[in-house]
DNA sequence: TCACAATATGGCGATATTGCCATGTTTCCA
DNA sequence: TGGAAACATGGCAATATCGCCATATTGTGA
């Protein structure tokens, strides 16, 4: 019925890339500063090849930009808006959370 | 190594709650007004079994709410963060086309 | 109570995701 | 030129997601 739910297709990319603890830590790291692979790998604590691959998912959608140096590949974020991203998500936790509760009284 | 990933599980599946073009399109409807399912089913045109399931999803996770009238379920938005979440990805989506039309130079 | 309308749920095949191992590829340096 | 370091990629089994059909559940009116 509704044709432009297409228009709605490259959001959902978006939003199922960030759809993961490990990329979302990735993401929440690359605030502060352009993070190589190996950085990376350390904090988020798996295979380097996973990683690497979480990463790929992110270029993919235009979240992150690599830098390549040497042998070397620094990732950075490629959106300032993030903050807006977890306070919101951090919203609906609370919120669902005091409804939780009050259903429990 | 980076044991408060477990912070980021609870985000992620909000996220994930929000991957799909159905999802993003039925937040994106109940933003002007609630909705029952049958009007959802058929604004998005898919089964009614399939939105319910959707919808289940959506309530899951905290971001819709449902109120029950008679045989009726009308559902909610309970966040009023969407906005920033579609600007957002609206600039990550232009960011993106602009970096790959720049490629082609 | 019966039948119908509106949702929700079970089940199932098809498809996608995830994480690791193994293996490429590229870069740098001795 | 050989080898190690830093990433990327192929492959694979385990698991999750998706959408529909069929069916259950709940409410309403005759």
């Amino acid at each position: 019925m509704n044709d432009n739910l297409q228009k709605y297709e490259a959001r959902a990319k978006i939003a199922k890339a960030m759809s993961h603890p490990s990329r979302l830590l990735m993401l929440d790291l690359l605030q502060k500063q352009e993070l190589s692979v190996g950085q990376l790998t350390q904090q988020v604590g798996a295979d380097q090849s996973t990683v690497s691959k979480h990463l790929a998912i992110l270029k993919e959608v235009g979240l992150v930009s690599v830098r390549k140096e040497g042998a070397m590949s620094f990732y950075q974020l490629k959106c300032n808006c993030l903050d807006g991203f977890f306070s919101c998500m951090e919203s609906v936790l609370v919120s669902d959370l005091t409804c939780r509760q009050n259903a429990l009284k």
